[in-house]
DNA sequence: TTGGATTACGCGTGTCGTAACGATC
DNA sequence: GATCGTTACGACACGCGTAATCCAA
C-alpha cells in the first residue's frame, strides 16, 4: 500500500483525538498547538483519500475508517515502542522512574551535582525530586511513595520498616524501603567518611546513588 | 518509554539497512542519499543511546540491540501497513475487474511495471491485459468490452462515444466508455509532456493508470 | 586505489505557533 | 457569545543532497 508518506507522528495525533474526541485536547496531550495537530489530521486524511474523523464542530466521532485505521495505528505506535524497550533492554539500559526525598539543609546543593552526573549516564531514568521532613520522609519510603530519601535521624534511632546505611560521621542516612527485595540482595557500598558539613561535593553519595540506580531503576521497580 | 522523537521513516532505513546490510544499497531502496540514512541511523541510535548496527567499514551487522529494535521495527511498520489498509477497505476497498486495452508499441514494457504496482496496490482487482488496435479497441471501449485501453489516434480525431484524454505530447490516449457516469465526475491530470517515444518509463503514465484506478476499480464500476 | 560510511554545509520542505476566520450550539 | 475546528502566514527546524573526509581492504 502507499504509506511512504505516513508517520508516527501522525498516528500519535490520531490515537489522541481518538482518546479524547476533541482535538483542543489532544493537542494539549501532544504538547503542540491545535493547528498542527489539525493540520497534520488534515494531512493524513487527504494522503489517504479517507475521512477518519467526523467533525460535527461539537463533537468529533471517529468514521468506520478511523476506527479501522485507529487499531493498525495503536498497534504500530505499541510495536515501536516494543523496539525501542527490546533494543535497550538488548544492552541492559537502565530505565524506569526514581523517587529521591532529600532534606533541605546544605546537603542539597550536591544533589544538584550528583543528580546532574546520574542523568547524564541514566538519561531514560525520570528522577523525581522531593524536599522534606526526615520522618515523614522516611515513612514514604516505608510506604514506597519514595524509593530512596537522604535525611538525617537520630542515631541510636533507625527507621522501621526499611532499609538504612550510615552514609558518614554526620547524621546523613539513606533509607530505602525494607519491602523492596532487590535492596537487600546486594550490599550498599556506603560513602566514606566525609561529613556534608564540608563544602565539597561528596562524591561517594553519588556513587551511593548510581548503585541504587541499578535496582531501583529497572522498569520493574517502578 | 522515550519514542517521542522515533518515525516511521527511521524504521524504515532501520529494516533497508538490515535486509541489505549495506547503507548503500540500503539508501537506493529507499530512494534517498546514503547520507540522509547514515544521518537518521545515526541520529536514532543517539537518539536511543544504543548502536543498532556495527560499521566494521566493509560490512554492517547488526547488533543484539539491532535485532531486538527489528523486530518491533518489522511490527510496527506492518501495523502501519494494516492501518492505511483496513482504512481504505472500510470506505470501499478496490474490488471487481478491470479491462485494460494497449497498443503493442514499445509503450507496452511500461505498462508491464505499471500492472504489476497496480496488482500490489489493489489486489482485488482482477486484471485483464488485450492488445489490439487503437481503432477496434476504442469500439471495444465504446461497447463496454474494455474498461480502459491506451492507444494511439490521429489528433484530430477524437474516438465517438467514449471520453478520452490526452496523456502526452505523443499520440498516446486513454479511451474509457462515455457511459461511465463515473468517468465525468472528475477530471484526469493527464500526464506530464514526456512523449512515449522516449525511452524513460513515463511514470506520469503510471499515475494516471493509479489515478484511473480510482474510479473504475470500485466494486460499482465492474 | 577503490568501496563505503561519516561529516560538513547549503537548501528546500515540513512542522509548528500565533492569529484571523468560520461554524455550530 | 462561547467553544472548537480550519485556514493563513511567518519562523524555525529537520531531512535531504552534494561534496569533502576518513577508514579499511
Amino acid at each position: 500500500m502507499e504509506m511512504d508518506r505516513v508517520e508516527l507522528r501522525q498516528l500519535r495525533y490520531v490515537v489522541a483525538v481518538a482518546e479524547t474526541r476533541n482535538f483542543t485536547r489532544a493537542a494539549r496531550q501532544c504538547f503542540v498547538a491545535q493547528s498542527a495537530l489539525s493540520h497534520q489530521i488534515g494531512s493524513l486524511e487527504r494522503e489517504l483519500g479517507v475521512k477518519l474523523f467526523a467533525r460535527t464542530s461539537r463533537r468529533v466521532e471517529l468514521t468506520p475508517a478511523g476506527e479501522a485505521f485507529l487499531v493498525g495505528a495503536r498497534q504500530s505506535l505499541e510495536a515501536a515502542d516494543r523496539a525501542v524497550s527490546d533494543a535497550a533492554a538488548a544492552v541492559g539500559e537502565v530505565r524506569g522512574r526514581l523517587a529521591v526525598g532529600i532534606i533541605p539543609t546544605v546537603t542539597a546543593v550536591d544533589i544538584a551535582a550528583v543528580l546532574q552526573r546520574f542523568r547524564e549516564r541514566h538519561p531514560h531514568v525520570r528522577v523525581g525530586l522531593h524536599v522534606g521532613a526526615s520522618d515523614v520522609m522516611a515513612a514514604e519510603v516505608a510506604a514506597g511513595d519514595l524509593d530512596v530519601a537522604f535525611l538525617g535521624l537520630a542515631a541510636g534511632n533507625p527507621p522501621q520498616g526499611v532499609e538504612a546505611r550510615e552514609l558518614g560521621r554526620g547524621p546523613l542516612v539513606a533509607v530505602v524501603s525494607g519491602r523492596r527485595g532487590a535492596a537487600r540482595r546486594r550490599r550498599v557500598s556506603h560513602a566514606r567518611a566525609r561529613g556534608p558539613r564540608r563544602g565539597r561535593p561528596p562524591s561517594a553519595r553519588g556513587l551511593a546513588l548510581r548503585r541504587l540506580s541499578r535496582r531501583f531503576g529497572r522498569p520493574g521497580a517502578e
